[in-house]
DNA sequence: AACGCATTTTCACAGGTTCTGTACACTCCA
DNA sequence: TGGAGTGTACAGAACCTGTGAAAATGCGTT
């Protein structure tokens, strides 16, 4: 997962409830208060998705939106508005200047997730063709499952995200660090060391000779690489 | 999905909004500022619907709905208006002429893609079959009846278009939030947990066990599958 | 407006599975 | 041989799901 998401709001109190709910749910969020920050921190880092108040002083929410859909590295963000009950004519022209859904405050904070993970799930790419296969096995993200040799083997949820990552990059190396990053997702306290029980149980079910690993090689003082195997000689 | 749209609109603010976010929602949309495009385009490659301002210079849309409803290979494909606020005479008239619907501007996405799967929705061809079956049980999503080894099944409203939504895409998994996205729609927020209670009352309904589902799979830490079953052995 | 019924949603708990840190054994390389 | 890096076993913690029941909601009827 790992998505982070820019927050523009000026009242503290919600900012601090919108972080808060975001974070919970294992989104990184960035709250600003003040318009041209936001733009300036987006250009660096681009995020997932913008949550922008239509009222902020110093330069309005819709003004950021108009700014955001006319920029050429950032067009493509969603955005998603808060707007206060009652200004109906805001929203409208929020809308319409390209925002992809709005929340009207108050707001729950079920609302709130629900909808930011609604328009993600909308922009998310249609990605990578979901099964990928190799010499002897075969990974089918869709069904979240995974056959080897013919056989259909079991894994836990964790599991099937390393090996998938893996095998979606494979001869690349990984870092633990790196892996914990992009398959743990949030921002959890894990120790690198988790990954090398993950490594073994993965090994335990795809390789014919767990020792002698032909996949997931270890790549020592660096990390991990899934290797598409040479044929045996 | 694939299924294209064709917008008939000669603001060009409102109908890049509209393009935006039909083609976020998984549609395909072109859009057009001038009638005779629009229906020289139609017979060469008919939409699945179309989307036409009532007011556009150089012949209105509601000229355009009565050409394609007296158009012997377009007659059947639905139409919604895009009406300015005041204007119900319009409305009536567009309702009159033939029109499935309507939607007054300013209008939010939501609305708007609500009401197009809407349409969509009724005027669904047997193209995706209306019946879906699997050994023992049968889904009749026309008649909204379930048969299960040969015996009429009562299901409510929910279950049912949760079971058919499973079913109709076997050996996906899908998340609990992606469920309540696509199940239950926009208009409401919902525990994720509220997905187990009908995963559990599907259950009871469709598998001979439900302890020991064969249809209705847990995919834990991911989220609920529909699986084909395989012969018992 | 009130009522009853069916459906939907929430909640809390129990039981089971998975995850994760730790400790220690092992391997590799200088 | 020593030290850094890696593999493995294990047990408690954390998490996930199923379940029963109650609360809330919706809906048509009286």
């Amino acid at each position: 997962m790992n998505q982070t998401i820019f927050v523009l709001e000026d009242d503290a109190d919600i900012s601090r409830l919108v972080q808060h709910h975001l974070e919970a749910a294992g989104f990184g969020a960035r709250v600003y208060a003040n318009p041209s920050n936001v733009i300036a921190d987006a250009e660096r880092q681009p995020p997932s998705l913008f949550l922008l108040d239509i009222m902020v002083p110093g330069g309005d929410g819709l003004d950021v939106c108009r700014r955001l859909r006319n920029h050429a590295a950032l067009s493509t963000v969603p955005i998603i508005f808060l707007t206060a009950r009652a200004s109906e004519n805001d929203r409208v022209l929020g809308l319409e200047l390209g925002a992809d859904d709005y929340i009207t405050k108050p707001f729950a904070p079920r609302e709130l997730l629900a909808r930011v993970k609604a328009v993600l799930r909308r922009f998310e790419r249609p990605s990578t063709p979901s099964i990928i296969s190799f010499e002897d096995i075969v990974i089918d993200a869709g069904a979240m499952q995974l056959k080897v040799r013919g056989e259909l083997a079991t894994t836990t949820a964790t599991e099937f995200r390393l090996l998938d990552y893996l095998a979606r990059h494979p001869g690349r190396v990984f870092s633990r660090d790196h892996l914990l990053d992009a398959v743990w997702g949030d921002a959890r306290f894990v120790t690198p060391r988790s990954v090398d029980v993950y490594v073994r149980r993965i090994r335990e079910k795809i390789e014919a000779d767990p020792e002698n690993p032909r996949y997931l090689k270890t790549v020592r003082g660096a990390g991990y690489r899934f290797e598409i195997p040479r044929p045996v000689q």
